[in-house]
DNA sequence: CAGTATCCTATCGGATACTG
DNA sequence: CAGTATCCGATAGGATACTG
């Protein structure tokens, strides 16, 4: 197997690493991670984030298919299947980032 | 413990999350998993990546200590322990990426 | 409450050309 | 080989005001 690698350029993979790149992704994502959550109740707990920023990475999110809404015409926005495991790596992840953070340089 | 909390706008971790943002750094920080290397050999193993871009990076993954130079005065470029350590859940999505790239719809 | 619409700035990122 | 210097367009992201 083996099939893709992200370090070639045309790899598939490398566009899920641009789905998250810019910071706000895996703050909803990770947001969305203990149930389902409307649009308000994510803003508040994705500490920050702005409407627009909100609204574009959702859009994002729904489009690609890690967050759908369940009971479409508006409600909560939920993770997928897809979106739950990709949690996991991401959880790897801000959990890594919030025990090293105090060891990174100033730039 | 726990005094970290990625969801919370002013957390110190925010820091980590701007620093892999932007396609990049994730991509050169896999490159050099497996051993020191030259900026051109780096650029190769990068595919895709500008010399702009790779000159960029490695600027910020040295300057916040994920990176450093062995030989100073410019010699190969090799991760840190810190580095070596973000590798772990970095690869982990990495790996997430590469699965299950096919199952993310179209934007 | 749940967005949409503007506006504006900073950064990302590619292309290209140049230097020691 | 290992960068630096420019120029350019596209996107990220914040602030603010407006709509149903």
């Amino acid at each position: 197997m083996t099939e893709y690698d992200v370090l070639l350029a045309d790899c598939p993979a490398r566009t899920t690493l641009e789905l998250i790149s810019g910071s706000w992704m895996i703050v909803v994502l990770v947001g969305l991670a203990h149930g389902p959550q409307r649009y308000s109740d994510l803003q508040r707990r994705a500490g920050g984030i702005t409407k627009k920023m909100l609204t574009q990475t959702l859009a994002k999110a729904v489009g690609s298919g890690l967050v759908v809404r369940p009971d479409r015409r508006g409600g909560a926005y939920a993770l997928s299947a897809l979106g739950d495991s990709l949690l996991v790596p991401l959880t790897a992840l801000t959990t890594w980032a919030e025990t090293h953070a105090d060891e990174l340089a100033e730039l």
